[in-house]
DNA sequence: CATTTAATTGAGAATGAGTCTCGATTAAAA
DNA sequence: TTTTAATCGAGACTCATTCTCAATTAAATG
């Protein structure tokens, strides 16, 4: 059940080109994470460990998923309630997210024309893109009718 | 030194068409928002009140900065830190933000191209668009040269 | 204007995500 | 092996935000 991809390889790759261990918790956490598509805070993460018997600490699981956004094998998205959310980004490509602002739905979407765009708008204020945010919070179609009741 | 502007007209519309009262430490509160065009979390606007003698509790600010929130007469943007700044919308047009992960500098920007790809993504998955958050993260010009000591 | 009633407020306690501390452990270089 | 610095874990801590609840007040009604 456990995912062999090229994920973990780059993850050690990471790791040792800054001088950081290999240890079996940073490996643990990476797996884990990479197991599941669903978008989890850490805290989401450290229960699903904690469920399969593997112990590793919430204080590693926050520093791990940490060093993955810093590699750039996971992704961190802002759901509007405070929380941050990852999720990894093995097979699929870039995406942003649509998300129903009364049942939660999240939707995942590319626009070229928008990863285009965004590149021009830093090039014009000399600025380097890195990584960028982007999120449309709305009503989906069942939550429209909810409208009132809200 | 006190705005009077049509926004707190609509402020007021909008407490009373949800049956909410007219109170002083709203409006203050507001008044304040309005004051100020930096980008302030709830904390910040809780202090400057403090400083200028008003005595609004912080979970009033906090209250109703939320309702501002909601009746869009104010927008707000993650930083990256994890925490929420606020963001007034008077004689400004809407934009979304360019932020410097290094030094934090903030540009803003608007892009109709983009706003018009946003709409047209959610009609095509039956999304009503309430609103949305872009943020383009990167390194400024300067920054740009501290790459390697950072 | 006085009365009534439900919304609002404030002070501080509670919550909870995320960070930090520090002694014990361990990866990995030599 | 031995050595050494990085890492780990448990739980204390931080601090933004939310909640509680008794006292206050806006504003509708008589």
């Amino acid at each position: 059940m456990v995912m062999k991809n090229k994920g973990i390889e780059e993850f050690k790759t990471a790791l040792r080109t800054e001088d950081l261990k290999v240890t079996p918790q940073r490996l643990t956490v990476f797996e884990e994470v990479c197991s599941n598509k669903e978008h989890r805070d850490a805290e989401d993460i450290f229960i699903a460990l904690q469920n399969s018997g593997k112990n590793v600490s919430r204080a590693t699981v926050y520093r791990t998923v940490e060093l993955l956004l810093k590699y750039e094998l996971v992704t961190r998205l802002d759901t509007g309630d405070g929380k941050w959310k990852y999720e990894h980004w093995l097979d699929c490509s870039h995406h942003d997210h649509l998300i129903c602002i009364r049942c939660g739905k999240i939707i995942e979407f590319i626009d070229e024309e928008i990863e285009d765009r965004q590149e021009k708008i830093c090039n014009h204020y000399g600025y380097k893109l890195v990584r960028h945010i982007h999120q449309l919070f709305g009503l989906c179609g069942e939550c429209q009718n909810y409208n009132i009741a809200s």
